[in-house]
DNA sequence: CAGGCAAGGT
């Protein structure tokens, strides 16, 4: 049917040039199927919709077509409403259709039912098979996936891939490589992974921070490259590649094989600039860019700006961040939306131009949105301007009320500026409403094996070592000078700050314990004198920790790395490479 | 009809 060959635009212009009366099921079925193709399954649903209406019977393909743009939008009701029709006209529930809607019920969360639909198939197929695995992955946990991955009378490479992101994306990434080496070595068919599955492997390399698989893909990637040298795949893979070292915290060996790429995309500028301004960087990020407008004739697009503004907010480059904010328009035609936006305010704001980055708000074309607001309000928290904090909140809770990152930040707002009282009225009611903080987790990786710590763990193997560590740790840490008091004045979110209660003392016991000292400790206890640590957490390091790292590197003699949420912290010889830019 | 997408901020 001609109207599958275009895009939707040019489908829905064909389908309006049939006449009425001749729009049967095979026209009105090229139709939806095209939109839910290019991925628009809103639009799918809404012409099947018009269908029924327009008296017309759907037939197998449209009901799958159905189907899978339930599954998209992970759309219960016209999920059900397919499925029901289905068996209202007596279709045949081919391995097609009860794969359609296997997939849908797993996206909907609804595992019952497909599993009962996989239950009835007499010949459940490959896809059968890995569209009911990723749902025990995602729904019912990785050991039940291993048993039904084990069960299956045989994979191919998207079974594999499925097995092992979910492995990596829980933190157990010897067991991904574990079973990379199983798959690679079982099967010659499979010897080299195809680009979804190493691009989809480097991606959860870059989320976990993890070296050792990335590190492995890559190599896997050079031996493998005689197989796949069209252009695409070597683009793609490179780029991901850069993404990963860039997040890892090897910032040289992206730019190895930044220099080394014959071609560059968009993308893969975009990502070695972000993986500078994670170093802090920000110096070389302003070379790069001009390099990539000048040499490279890339015309910079929304995130390239982003990347930008961000690399020298996180250096602390107010003046060169002003000059090319200003230059957006005249010189880069680019418009500036909120995002840049928000990256200017958090810019201006945590230089402690505030009066600025205020005003700068309320002369923007549009509403302030939430991420802008906050971002000035984190900058006051940082400056401790009570009264502008106090102010924003206001507009905030009317604008947001459900938001409650920003809460936390004014009640510790509150608490540094020795206004007890007011942090104590804001976290009775952060109480009262049951708003909770993501708890604070972090990770270290020896010998290829990833250690996970929250605030106060006790479970590891090795606690009571880990705590001998840390108060060995404490005790040399005063020795050196360090107070937590000195340290808290400018205290950002501690972890686990709503459970503490209101006693100072256990305020600051609880910062002793944060995750990521308890990494620490398991680091030096575990590894020989001199190997630098390397340590990802899952939120922004908080100052007092921040101090105690710079202390920490210097008594201990160790280089530690972390990685937080938003950047790289290389500590060294009592500095950090943030030069306390956060 | 299966896996995910290379980039930013909170």
């Amino acid at each position: 049917m001609y109207a599958a060959l275009g895009p939707p635009a040019s489908a829905i212009r064909a389908f309006q040039e049939i006449p009425v009366p001749s729009r049967f099921t095979p026209e009105w079925t090229a139709l939806i199927s095209c939109h839910t193709r290019h991925a628009l399954p809103s639009r799918a649903i809404l012409f099947f919709r018009s269908m029924l209406r327009a008296g017309t019977s759907p037939d197998e393909v449209a009901l799958i077509a159905l189907l899978s743009a339930s599954a998209r939008l992970s759309d219960n009701c016209s999920g059900d409403a397919a499925h029901l029709l289905f068996l209202k006209l007596g279709l045949p529930f081919t391995a097609a259709s009860c794969n359609a809607a296997m997939d849908m019920y797993v996206k909907c969360g609804r595992m019952d039912e497909a599993r009962r639909l996989f239950e009835e198939m007499k010949d459940p197929t490959i896809v059968s098979w890995t569209i009911i695995l990723t749902g025990v992955l995602q729904w019912e946990g990785l050991r039940s996936g291993s048993e039904m991955f084990d069960l299956m009378p045989y994979r191919n490479d998207i079974a594999w891939t499925v097995m092992i992101s979910a492995c990596i994306e829980v933190g157990l990434p010897r067991d991904a490589l574990a079973l990379l080496g199983e798959m690679l070595f079982d099967d010659v068919s499979m010897r080299s992974l195809n680009h979804v599955s190493m691009c989809s492997l480097l991606s959860a390399c870059s989320q976990a921070g993890d070296l050792t698989v990335g590190r492995w893909l890559h190599n896997h990637f050079i031996k493998a490259t005689t197989f796949h040298n069209n252009e695409n795949y070597l683009l793609k893979v490179n780029t991901a590649l850069i993404d990963m070292y860039g997040k890892c915290g090897r910032v040289d060996n992206a730019l190895t094989l930044f220099e080394r790429m014959p071609h560059r995309s968009i993308v893969s500028w975009n990502a070695m600039l972000s993986g500078l301004s994670m170093q802090g960087m920000g110096l070389q990020v302003l070379q790069l860019f001009s390099r990539m407008v000048t040499e490279g004739k890339q015309q910079p697009d929304d995130i390239t700006i982003v990347s930008v503004l961000s690399a020298c907010s996180r250096s602390g480059l107010v003046e060169q961040g002003r000059k090319f904010f200003q230059q957006l328009i005249p010189i880069h035609k680019i418009t500036p939306k909120m995002e840049h936006f928000a990256c200017m305010v958090d810019l201006l704001g945590r230089a402690g131009c505030l009066e600025e980055a205020e005003s700068l708000i309320r002369e923007m074309p549009f509403q302030p949105n939430e991420v802008v607001l906050g971002s000035l309000l984190a900058s006051c928290a940082i400056h401790r301007k009570l009264e502008l904090g106090r102010k924003l909140m206001k507009e905030m809770v009317q604008l947001y009320p459900n938001n409650t990152e920003y809460h936390v930040l004014l009640s510790n707002m509150f608490t540094v500026s020795r206004r007890h009282a007011e942090a104590d009225d804001l976290r009775q009611l952060m109480k009262n409403r049951g708003i909770q903080k993501t708890p604070g987790m972090s990770s270290i990786e020896i010998n290829g094996i990833v250690h996970w710590f929250t605030a106060g763990d006790k479970t590891h193997p090795q606690t009571r070592e880990i705590y001998t560590m840390l108060s060995e740790m404490v005790q040399r840490l005063n020795l050196a000078g360090y107070t937590i008091d000195a340290a808290c004045q400018n205290s950002r979110v501690p972890d686990n700050y709503l459970e503490n209660g209101d006693e100072r003392e256990e305020r600051e016991q609880a910062l002793l314990v944060h995750s990521e000292r308890l990494a620490l400790a398991l680091g030096l206890i575990s590894t020989k004198p001199g190997v630098p640590l390397r340590i990802v957490k899952n939120l922004r390091i908080c100052s007092d920790c921040h101090s105690a790292m710079k202390l920490c590197a210097s008594i201990f003699e160790r280089e530690i790395i972390i990685r937080d949420r938003n950047r790289f912290h290389r500590f060294k010889a009592g500095l950090c490479s943030c030069s306390d830019f956060w």
